[in-house]
DNA sequence: TTGTATGCGTTATCAA
DNA sequence: TTGATAACGCATACAA
C-alpha cells in the first residue's frame, strides 16, 4: 500500500496472472466466479485504480472529448459544457474546453490535439470550416459541429434554426405595433449572424415594412458593440422605436445606452434580445429574448458524438433545437402610434 | 504519410536510431548539428506529433492539471479558467474542469483522478477539506487552493482578504451616511460567507452601528436567494436604507425584488454587491460591487502549481489578491436623514 | 477458465 | 555524439 498499487500486485497478492486480473476489472466476463470476487477485493482494498496513460496508450483511445469555442469567457457557453460534460459523464469521458479566440492557428493546434491522442473527438462551435490541412492532422478523428453550420462539410451538426427564431422575434415587435425595427447584428461574416439578419429581413418584408440601410447595425456580440450600435442608432433621423440585437449582452449594450440617452425602456423603446443569458431574467427591466436550450444542444451533441465513436449510427441532417420566445420587460406596444 | 508518423518512421526517414530522434526532439540538447536539422525537418515534412499516451506512460506525467470548482455554471469561474488556462498553456499543461456540485464523492472521484494520472496537479475550488481517505487517492500530488481557506491544510493557498474587502463596502456606504445597512450572506458554514459577514460586523461595529438580529439575512450566493432575502428585511418594522450582498447574483435579486415593491435604486436603497461580475457594469444602474482579480487569482494559482510540480519554491504563507471597490450607480445617500 | 508472451510509442540507461 | 536495450502499465492473441 506503499506505491500506488499495479495491476501485478493484485495478482500477487492473489495468487493468479496479471492478464486474469485486467480481464476480471474490465469486466470482459471471462473470469470464473470464485477467483472474480477474489480479484475485485483485493483491488478495492489496495484502493487500485488502473493508470490511464498505460490503459490509453494499449487501448489506443484517451476517454477524452475536446470542446473548442471561439471564447471561453462567453458565459453563453456555460450552460452547453454543462450539457456535454453530463453526457459525456455518463459514458465515462472526460471533456477537455479548447479556446481559439477566432485564431486559425489555435483551431489547427486542437485538430493536432486530436490527432496526437489528446482526445478522442471533438465538439466544434467556432464556426469555421478547418482549412483541408488542419483538417488532416486528425484525418480520422470524429468531428461534431455545434451551434454554428459548416456548409459543404460532411461533420453532423446541432443547431437551432436561427433564421426562424430571428424571425419569430422580430414578428412579436411587429405585433405589438412597431413599424420602425432596426436590427444589431452579429459578426457579420459568419453564418450564425447572417441567418438571423436573414430572419430579420424576412419578418419585416413579410409586414411589408422597409428596412433602411441604416438600421441593420454591426455588431460583434459583444456588448460594447451593442452600446455603439445603439448610439447610431438613435442618432438618425427616423429613429426605431424598437431594436431586436443578435445576443443579449447586445441588448445589455443597447439598454445601457438607451438609459443614457434618458430613453426609457420599453417606454420608448422596446428592445429584444437573443440567447437567454442566465442574468436576463434579473435584468431591470427583465429581458425580452430568445431562448436556445443550451444544455440540450450540449448533451445531444456529446450523443451524437459518442455515437460516432462507437462507430454507431449518426444523423444524416442537421439536429434542430427548438426554441421559445421569452417575452419578459423590455418589449412593449410603440408609444408614437 | 498512410499512418501518422512515429519515432521510428523519422528514424528510418533519416537513417538514424530512434533514441537520437527522441533526443532531437526532446531538444535535450546531445544531438550533434548536422543530424539535428535532418531529423527536424522529416519530422516536419511528415507532420509528426509525438503520442501523447505513450510519452505520458513513460514519463509518468500527463501535463494535465485538474482546476475544480464547485459549480462550474458559476460564470464567476469564468474569468479564473481563463486565467488558470493561459498560465497553463504558456507552460505547455491542459486544464481539465472538475464540477463536484457540493458532492463528495465528486470531489473524491477528482482526487483519484489526480492519483491514477489523468493530472499532475490540481486546484481547488471547493472550500471543503477533503478527508484524510478521500486525500489519500493522490497522496504526494501537488495541490493548491484558491479563493477559498482550507484551514488547518498545508496547501498553498491564493485568495482576497474576505474579510477586509467587506469591512471596505461598508464603510462605504457609512461613509454615505447610511446607518441601516443589512448583510445578505453567503452560505454560511463556509468560510468566504463567515469572513465577509465579519468584514460586514466590524465595519458596523467600527461605527458604533447597531445590528440588528435580522439584518443578518441569510443567502446562498444564488440570485433568488437574494430575493427571498430582501423581501424579508424589507417587511422589517425598521427596514435598512441600504444592503450589502455577499454576491452580485443576490445582489441582482435584491434589485429586482426592490424594483417589485416599487423602492428606486439607489433612490430609496443603496444596494452594494461583492465580484464584479462582467454584468455588473452593464446593469441598470450599474452595480456598486467589490471587485475580484478574477483572472489574476487564477494565473497566481496556475503559476504556484507549476512550481510545485517542477519542485520550485512555494509561498508558506497564503497569497492576498488585491480587491477594488467598484463604486457606481447602486449606492447613494439616504434620502431620510 | 487461466497463463504466457507480446506490443502499444516513448524516453532513459548504459555502452560504444 | 550515437545506438542498442529496457521499461513504463496495461490489454490482448494465442496457447494450455
Amino acid at each position: 500500500m506503499e506505491k500506488t498499487p499495479r495491476i501485478k500486485d493484485i495478482a500477487a497478492a492473489v495468487g493468479v496472472s496479471p492478464a486474469t486480473v485486467s480481464r476480471a476489472l474490465t469486466g470482459t466476463g471471462l473470469v470464473a466466479e470464485p477467483t472474480l470476487t477474489r480479484i475485485r477485493d483485493a483491488a478495492a482494498s489496495l484502493g487500485y485504480r488502473p493508470n490511464v496513460s498505460a490503459r490509453n496508450l494499449r487501448t489506443q483511445r484517451s476517454m477524452a472529448v475536446l470542446m473548442v469555442v471561439r471564447d471561453v469567457g462567453n458565459p453563453f457557453y456555460l450552460e452547453i459544457f454543462k450539457g456535454v460534460e453530463a453526457a459525456a459523464r455518463e459514458a465515462g469521458y472526460s471533456v477537455l474546453m479548447g479556446n481559439t479566440e477566432d485564431d486559425p492557428d489555435r483551431e489547427a493546434e486542437y485538430f493536432e490535439m486530436l490527432g496526437d491522442g489528446h482526445a478522442d473527438g471533438m465538439i466544434l462551435m467556432t464556426g469555421k470550416l478547418p482549412t483541408r490541412e488542419t483538417r488532416e492532422a486528425a484525418p480520422d478523428r470524429p468531428v461534431v459541429v455545434a451551434l454554428e453550420m459548416i456548409e459543404g462539410s460532411s461533420f453532423p451538426h446541432v443547431l437551432i434554426d436561427n433564421e426562424a427564431a430571428a424571425r419569430e422575434a422580430v414578428e412579436h415587435l411587429i405585433g405589438l405595433g412597431h413599424t420602425r425595427i432596426a436590427h444589431v447584428t452579429g459578426p457579420i461574416p459568419e453564418g450564425m449572424s447572417k441567418r438571423r439578419l436573414q430572419g430579420y429581413r424576412q419578418a419585416m418584408e413579410n409586414a411589408g415594412l422597409a428596412v433602411p440601410e441604416e438600421y441593420e447595425a454591426r455588431g460583434d456580440f459583444g456588448l460594447k458593440s451593442g452600446q455603439d450600435a445603439c448610439a447610431r442608432l438613435m442618432s438618425l433621423a427616423s429613429p426605431p422605436t424598437a431594436i431586436f440585437t443578435a445576443s443579449d449582452s447586445m441588448a445589455f449594450g443597447v439598454i445601457g445606452k438607451l438609459s443614457d440617452l434618458g430613453m426609457a425602456v420599453p417606454g420608448k423603446v422596446s428592445v429584444m434580445g437573443f440567447d437567454d443569458l442566465f442574468l436576463s431574467e434579473a435584468f431591470q427591466p427583465p429581458l425580452s429574448t430568445v431562448c436556445q436550450p443550451r444544455a440540450d444542444i450540449g448533451r445531444e451533441a456529446m450523443t451524437i458524438l459518442l455515437q460516432k465513436m462507437t462507430g454507431g449510427p449518426v444523423p444524416a441532417d442537421a439536429v434542430i433545437m427548438p426554441t421559445t420566445l421569452q417575452i419578459r420587460g423590455t418589449t412593449a406596444p410603440p408609444t408614437t402610434t
